[in-house]
DNA sequence: TGCGCAATGAGAACCGTTGTCAAACGCGCG
DNA sequence: CGCGCGTTTGACAACGGTTCTCATTGCGCA
């Protein structure tokens, strides 16, 4: 998901290469805060809030992918496509894979054009149990 | 959206018929301070964590849908289907409509089965600008 | 090296939502 | 009709994620 943004002109800094590095690291969707607590026990010292704010900036830009869990909190990732695209999310261990289907783009945007609207845009996440999840939890 | 729920046998009350008059007055989707409100305001006198907790339950149950805004709000509405659907939302003035596509569906469950995952489940929402809006705010 | 301004950090403030717990109430039942 | 019990409510405190404030830091540039 997540239509490109402009990549804006933002000044280097030693928190953001942080950031980015950590985000490289995993693949998986993670907080602000477990980012946070992560790159703090790295040794790495970093504001809560700035963490906050270059994801923020970041997503904008379309350099990482935001979704909401269902408890309302923003979730982050480093993809590997920045082009538009979506996930299957494991509600088991969260491993995430992205997929694309212009099947869905033209679908949403056909019957959103069909009640007379425009300015089309959508959000679409899927998750079930992975593979090695559904084995020993089919909850 | 929202997989139909069990049906429980909740004691019937003031407060829950206040709540779902009030949804059945509108076609939005709305927040459950912005209910209560509007619940306070007709001199309908309702504790805000009853809204909270009936509007999750109603929820629960499949009698209302909820949407995260992107702001991670929860926002309800009593949807005319209780049938797994989705929705047009004009993000102008909030006009929804109710859509299907079985197209849909069938993409979303096949295409996390090839990658491996069961117990698949999906959010798909649309939004854009209604007839009426798309006029004058081409934003 | 000195300036100007963007970026940062610590903590307070926000705000939607949930938890607490005593009081009020719906519902059989005698 | 009054009683007892378990559910629901309501006022308010507590929570947790996110944003704001503002003094300080430190890039980028001349
Ligand atoms: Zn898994
Ligand atoms: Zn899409
Ligand atoms: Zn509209
Ligand atoms: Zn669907």
């Amino acid at each position: 998901m997540s239509e490109a943004g402009p990549r804006a002109e933002r000044r280097p800094t030693r928190q953001r290469a942080a950031l980015t590095d950590e985000l490289a690291g995993t693949a998986e969707f993670r907080s602000a805060q477990d980012i946070h607590a992560s790159l703090s026990a790295s040794g790495t010292r970093v504001g809560l809030a700035t963490v906050y704010r270059n994801l923020q900036a970041m997503a904008a830009d379309g350099e990482v992918d935001v979704i909401r869990t269902t408890e309302g909190e923003a979730v982050y990732r480093a993809c590997a496509s920045e082009q538009h695209h979506h996930h299957v999310v494991c509600r088991g261990c969260g491993l995430t894979v992205e997929v694309t289907g212009d099947a869905v783009e033209r679908w949403a945007e056909a019957v959103a054009r069909d009640h007379g609207f425009s300015q089309v845009r959508h959000t679409l996440e899927i998750d079930g149990l992975c593979a090695g999840c559904g084995v020993r939890d089919p909850r």
